[in-house]
DNA sequence: CATTTTGTTAATGTTTGGTTAATGTATATT
DNA sequence: AATATACATTAACCAAACATTAACAAAATG
């Protein structure tokens, strides 16, 4: 059994904080909540985080402020900003909805949840050197990035060829998150010119071959910047 | 606490500069001022600042010439430069030397204050102290910078092209304020002259068309200034 | 009211991406 | 040594996305 991932949350608005923490606690999270920019430093101090939420707007010191003050001690956490309004309005009209049954009900605040998980684990694979994550769920899709196989409900798995495997397991890393060309090809490729990028396009169009069983997988374009693996669900 | 954002002032007028820093530093900013261009260089070497007042007429070092100077060492600090009434020219040059925005000089201390703190915040925005700020919330609407997508209540998002994302990003970032053309037009299209200021008009117009739904969402046009995006509430 | 600036639409130009197939290249197999 | 194989790159063509330019109308300015 993993142990928990802890987060430190700064948040002032005692209202939606407590019922942020509240929702990461219940998905598994162990939360520290800091009330202020302070307060928050004094316990990122104290204790090792996998992660720390900082909203943007608070009085004394602003998340901005604060996360160079972590950046400072710790080069490595990573951060997240708290900065569209919408995003706590969103969570607040989830929460509403009821208060028992909230958990059931698929509310915006999912996003944020995926968005931790994926930032948890990709932090995870940059510092762990290669190995460690090599287990990814796709929609319906399973990969593993070790043996090369992508499978399908219990269908016979698929093999993947290097590239192909690799190509899939970063944009997996950044799922729902642009995987920028410029990444892709010089982590991969090991170059970044015409011809590597022509090969990378090649390569997309192999793994959405691969994955049109699924049609809730998607590996999206964005013009001129990257490849965006979305799940929708 | 937040500590205070430091300041620095280079005037040569005495008396004028005595009193801004006298007004600046009662609320709340610390001030160091220098006499002359020459001056001010040595002091910005000598310290760190969040932002840069440079008068534009001055005996040995003008403005424009300080301004180089600084950006050499530093690339991000915001530079304000304090013109006499609103010569164009000079608010030109200035844009091309690396200014953020300028400030005609009888003016409203209130306008002047407002204006101080909103060219430090959107600096902090900019200057990315760890990712980057790429949400913003306009009226109804949800922009992701990142994603270049443009969201309205829960329908499908809006792809936007880089140039409009850039475009609209700006005109967020000095919601309620002028964007000026210049502006803009240095930091987005590189250039300034006849046909890249059309293009941009090209963009302002498909921004408008997207923003159309709601109906509190404005962009206005300030004539020979720039834009103002205005949210009513 | 003459001039400059801006709004708008469409045409044109340019870059980037999707796709398929042909070509390379290395390694293993007969 | 020739052939099969798995993989990767290159080529070629087309389509889509994006950006600029042009041309004319409308508005603002002094």
């Amino acid at each position: 059994m993993e142990t928990a991932k802890k987060i430190l949350l700064v948040e002032d608005d005692p209202n939606f904080g407590a019922i942020l923490k509240d929702y990461l606690m219940l998905n598994d999270f162990e939360v520290t909540h800091a009330k202020n920019g302070m307060e928050g430093f004094e316990k990122f101090k104290k204790d090792t985080y996998d992660l720390c939420i900082l909203d943007v707007m608070m009085p004394y010191k602003d998340g901005y402020t604060l996360a160079r003050e972590i950046r400072e001690k710790n080069q490595d956490v990573p951060i997240v900003f708290l900065t569209a309004k919408s995003m706590k309005e969103d969570v607040l009209k989830g929460y509403k909805v009821g208060a028992d049954d909230y958990l059931n009900k698929p509310f915006d605040s999912e996003v944020l949840l995926m968005k931790i998980k994926a930032i948890i684990q990709r932090k995870s694979a940059e510092t762990k050197p290669d190995s460690t994550v090599f287990e990814f769920t796709i929609g319906k899709f399973h990969l593993n990035s070790k043996l090369r196989q992508l499978s399908y409900n219990g269908e016979e798995p698929i093999k993947l060829s290097p590239k192909e495997c690799e190509l899939l397991k970063m944009l997996a890393l950044h799922e729902d998150d642009v995987m920028p060309r410029e990444l892709a090809l010089t982590k991969i490729w090991r170059d970044d010119n015409y011809f590597t990028s022509r090969s990378m396009d090649v390569y997309i169009a192999k793994l959405r071959k691969y994955l049109k069983p699924d049609e809730n997988v998607e590996i999206l374009n964005i013009h001129g910047e990257g490849f965006r693996l979305v799940v929708k669900k």
